[in-house]
DNA sequence: ACCCAGGTGGCCC
DNA sequence: GGGCCACATGGG
């Protein structure tokens, strides 16, 4: 197997992220359905722009594959609106749930292929790509696989100077490779990431306070310690 | 007035 | 296999 070169402690990485955010218990929802529509509604989307449009969907009962199917395009972008992208979601939504409904007959049959072929099966559908599929893999069918995202790129490239560009297939086996292979642990380390991007870790980072900087190059680099005799 | 957010598909080379 | 672009709202 092709791994970067390098070779980062994550169980170091992970324990001083969960130290400092506690367990986040990912993903936020009721059911498995409403944990695969948000995944698709918050790509490239802020959660809070999402959690209303799942607000919407729910007041007026059309959280369900069949009534997704059922409903209108034109309400249906009304009622997602607030996750951007409207349009284009609310169409792909409606394809994904009618092929969902015509090959698999509902969501948990989907759920029910094995973690390759639900892979496969997500990623064949238009407007799910590798980091939403896994997701869903993930937190909605609850099979353990390490999701990669702009966060995670970003974070491993400012602590370990890792290629910004490099492939989300190449990053995800290297997580894979490194860690046990642990649902609980892969759905909470992602969470981590992401609550560390969102709060630290960001385009502009605010380093001075982040719980990373003991291990980060990015920091050491920015942040000269001064010595003090 | 910018910049950013838990990406993806189409098109091009 | 990668680079560029459209897609769109709401919050800082």
């Amino acid at each position: 197997m092709i791994v970067p070169n390098f070779n980062p402690e994550l169980n170091e990485l992970y324990k001083l992220m969960r130290s400092h955010f506690g367990f986040l218990n990912w993903w936020p929802g009721d059911t498995k359905f409403e944990i695969f529509i948000g995944a698709i509604l918050t790509q490239q989307t802020s959660w809070k722009n999402v959690e209303k449009a799942i607000l919407a969907l729910k007041k007026n009962n059309k959280l369900d594959l069949e009534k997704i199917i059922e409903t209108k395009q034109d309400y249906l972008e009304k009622l997602i609106k607030p996750s951007g992208y409207y349009r284009q979601k609310a169409k792909r939504l409606k394809d994904i749930c009618s092929i969902i409904k015509l090959n698999y007959g509902d969501l948990d049959s989907l759920f029910k292929l094995d973690k390759e072929e639900l892979r496969a099966a997500l990623l064949n559908m238009k407007g799910i790509g590798k980091e939403t599929a896994d997701s869903i893999i993930l937190y909605a069918a609850e099979k353990p696989i390490f999701v990669i995202d702009a966060y995670t790129k970003r974070i491993m490239h400012r602590i370990y100077n890792i290629d910004e560009n490099i492939s989300y297939d190449t990053l995800q086996k290297y997580f894979e490779y490194k860690l046990k292979e642990d649902l609980t642990l892969y759905k909470d380390m992602h969470a981590q990431f992401v609550e560390l991007g969102k709060n630290y870790c960001k385009k502009k980072p605010e380093c001075t306070n982040c719980p990373l900087r003991s291990i980060c190059n990015h920091y050491s680099r920015s942040y000269k310690q001064v010595k003090v005799n």
